[in-house]
RNA sequence: GGCAGCAUAGCCAAGUGGUAAGGCAGAGGUCUGCAAAACCUUUAUCCCCGGUUCAAAUCCGGGUGCUGCCUCCA
């Protein structure tokens, strides 16, 4: 069995086969650092952390890289409406960002390299593409000479001449032709900048990455992810900065995830629904944001809203309600189970079709449907009188694998207070004496404290709310 | 104008030639001191019209509607 990708420059789904056996070089495209980040930032985030998650749990040995651009016009016009500079202002969201993904359930990257940490390596780069005649100074900003790069295009699936229609010439413009585009530029009056040999100024937004990957990963990389709306211009002129300095393949295959929309529409600041994570981890729990991206095939579009927001929490609240099930079971199981052989089969099954659904382009959507499956067994099992260790652990073990590799959590925060456990066991004494209005108090009392019980012929279990 | 994508039940969503997964919500039932959880039953002529085929949600052509990219954007 192999895993198959769908790969953006041709379109079809391939056996993904990386250069090194055993080995993946991998690089996501990270985000501007002059805010905190919206959900349409999360979805890569998420998407591509489960990506490496799956890769590893596959045996490989991934390297993964993702990058912050922390200099570019955003950042500059924010530090003048701030009155801070640029760094204070980069620095800020870069730990937020931290903050936000890691409640999102991503992992870092091996490395977060920035723009003002690599200007070397960005100029050298640029220096490079002079010397080989694939871009030009002009007046202290240097272009790259777009034509010149035959194979331009063949990303995005537009010929040059096509491009050329829809471009915008600007007056007076540096350009020597109006698809060229920018990789050094001067800096203006009392911008942040850097030495070079073309003056003071600072890197285009393109180059980066292309310096970048090639420093930390070399001339050709396994995978090349990000927004769908990355493909054109940006990941279109990195394939031409890198193929024309390197003349090697830049990125072997390349995955781009869908749009997000807010109530069925395009987030955009002119229409005022931006939704960042940082705001929605207050109301949501982040766990049901990261199981909502994933419910979805990642290049297909989503949609946010209230509505399926709410709908997600409870069907991600019926599997973790099945594990803590499963896991109060545990402990009263007399293993007298009858087939248990053909439990622990079942189980197996169902771990391979999960493999199955994520080797095809990790299809989550299809691997959450499997968890729901395992749910599904798990609860049919609990209804038999008698239970077997053995298999009640394997089905929570399944559920711990499965659950990890899509990088979602069954931790149930916090401990149990001893007032609390205080509490359920005086309310099981009631029980027993028939003191149903005293049982019902302490029912009532634990779940206004978030504390939800429930009476099983094992036992009284408990979950928080 | 050019390029690309999408249209599946009340809602979300998988499925790219063999007769529609899964979840949420709804209805009915079982279990329970009452609940909860769970289980069972139940809910779709796959946007429209043609065509290819023994067979189409799936392929081809034509509509209609929506969206993205071509300019900073995940």
């Amino acid at each position: 069995m192999a895993i198959k990708i769908y790969n953006s420059v041709t379109r079809q789904k391939e056996t993904f086969v990386p250069m090194e056996e055993g080995k993946v070089k991998m690089y996501v495209c990270g985000p501007t650092v002059y805010n905190y980040i919206h959900i349409g930032n999360a979805r890569p985030a998420i998407v591509f952390d489960t990506v490496r998650n799956y890769l590893q749990y596959r045996g490989y040995d991934v390297t993964f890289v993702s990058n912050f651009t922390d200099v570019d016009d955003k950042l500059i016009r924010a530090a003048k409406e701030l009155g801070e500079d640029v760094p204070t202002i980069s620095e800020r969201f870069i730990q937020a960002y931290f903050e936000d993904v890691s409640a999102l359930g991503c992992k870092k990257a091996d490395v977060h390299p920035t723009v003002m940490e690599n200007m070397d390596a960005i100029i050298e780069f640029v220096e490079a593409l002079v010397e080989k005649g694939y871009a030009y100074e002009s007046e202290g900003d240097v272009y790259y000479r777009t034509r010149k790069f035959k194979e331009y295009g063949k990303l995005s699936q537009q010929s040059i001449d096509e491009l050329r229609v829809g471009a915008r010439i600007e007056v007076g413009d540096k350009k020597q032709d109006a698809l060229d585009f920018a990789l050094w530029k001067a800096a203006k009056e009392g911008e942040i900048s850097w030495d070079s040999p073309w003056g003071k100024g600072r890197p285009g937004w393109h180059i980066e990455c292309s310096a970048m990957v090639r420093k930390y990963l070399g001339d050709t990389i396994d995978i090349h992810a990000g927004g769908q709306d990355l493909t054109f211009p940006h990941h279109e002129n990195e394939i031409a900065q890198s193929e024309a300095l390197t003349g090697k393949t830049f990125a072997r295959y390349w995955m781009h995830n869908g749009y997000i929309n807010i109530d069925n529409e395009k987030m955009s600041k002119s229409l005022g629904n931006f939704v960042l994570v940082h705001d929605i981890i207050q109301q949501h729990d982040p766990q049901v944001l990261r199981f909502f991206m994933l419910s979805v095939h990642y290049r297909h579009p989503i949609n946010y809203s209230q509505e399926v927001i709410e709908n997600t929490t409870a069907a991600f609240e019926r599997l973790k309600t099945s594990y803590q099930n499963l896991k109060h079971r545990l402990q009263v199981s007399n293993g007298l189970t009858d087939n248990k052989d053909s439990w622990l089969q079942k189980v197996k099954e169902l771990h391979e079709q999960f493999v199955q659904e994520m080797d095809d382009d990790f299809n989550t959507a299809n691997a959450i449907s499997v968890l729901f499956e395992l749910s599904k067994q798990a609860n049919y099992y609990l209804m038999e009188k008698n239970t077997d260790k053995e298999v009640i652990g394997a089905f929570m073990h399944e559920y711990e694998v499965l659950f990890s590799v899509l990088g979602l959590s069954l931790e149930e925060e916090g401990l149990l207070d001893e007032d609390i456990e205080r509490l359920i066991e005086e309310r099981i004494q009631a029980r027993k004496d028939r003191n149903f209005q005293r049982s019902d108090e302490i029912r009532d009392q634990l779940k206004s404290m978030n504390i939800i019980l429930e009476d099983t012929p094992q036992g009284t279990r408990w979950k928080r709310g």
